[in-house]
DNA sequence: AAAATAAATTGCAATTTGCAAGCAAAATTA
DNA sequence: TAATTTTGCTTGCAAATTGCAATTTATTTT
């Protein structure tokens, strides 16, 4: 449980923690595409490899940024839901959207246009609100 | 110079860039740290062995995130500045700043509090704001 | 001219990431 | 109820990334 980090600097130990390739994808995820089970992150776009998955799970699971649920009516699927501290992420996942937006699409030819760019930079509080917001109702029948 | 890129959604093409261990650490060491120098970052804290802020460097030249510059009367040391494309990098600074004050310092008990947090967390745009003509304005000799 | 400094590069070890296969428990289907 | 499929996860091994220590080259400084 004790983790690493390098120095005594804030940021520096803010990305000990989320500077991989993998938790914060993982975190949009959660967040902004419904995924809950092993299942559905294993199925999606970015294709994370099992053995990684899982070690990223109950990593994020030990500092507290996503919890692990069993439902009553199905012991074989877990549910893996955000914490009030992982969903403080919300404001990071919205700046790399919009950095992405405008810095990263001259390099990636693929990548879709979001149509909620424009709302979510003109009104920035009230959109990670929103996503919040909605992140909750959607899950706490779970809870 | 090609990037790749796991799939076409904006936050993952921007962690694509920018999630690993590294990249975020010497942006900000620029953004608010004051270092311009090869001799700057491998001094720092975080302890960054050469060969791989060696490599870092030419990465973040190359996505165009920052500029290398040769002075006039020093051809030994060059000169490592945040282009606008770097810049925009501020918010998510700020924003890493905030979740980690809030949920990050439990885990390390060294971590230093920075006075600026609470007026960070008022007037976040206009931190942002400062912080970059802040920047601008301490850089503009070497342009 | 000699010493020191800045910015790398190189070789090798350790760690992280990735692929493919396998496995146990639960749920579904026949 | 027996066979099959699904879900979540582990294991072995390959590949890539990161890290350390030593060396190198081109400048500056002494």
């Amino acid at each position: 449980m004790e983790h690493k980090f390098r120095c005594e600097c804030p940021i520096t130990s803010a990305l000990d923690i989320l500077g991989d390739k993998w938790v914060l994808v993982i975190i949009k995820q959660m967040l902004i595409e419904d995924k809950k089970t092993f299942k559905d992150f294993i199925e999606s776009d970015e294709a994370i490899a099992t053995n990684i998955l899982s070690t990223k799970l109950k990593y994020l699971e030990e500092l507290g940024i996503i919890t692990k649920i069993q439902l009553p009516d199905n012991k074989k699927s877990n549910l893996y839901l955000l914490t009030e501290k992982g969903l403080a992420l919300t404001p990071i996942i919205v700046e790399l959207s919009i950095w992405s937006d405008e810095n990263v699409r001259a390099l990636n030819k693929a990548m879709r246009d979001s149509p909620e760019i424009a709302i979510m930079k003109s009104n920035k509080d009230a959109f990670i609100g929103m996503i919040q917001e909605t992140y909750k109702a959607k899950t706490e029948k779970f809870r």
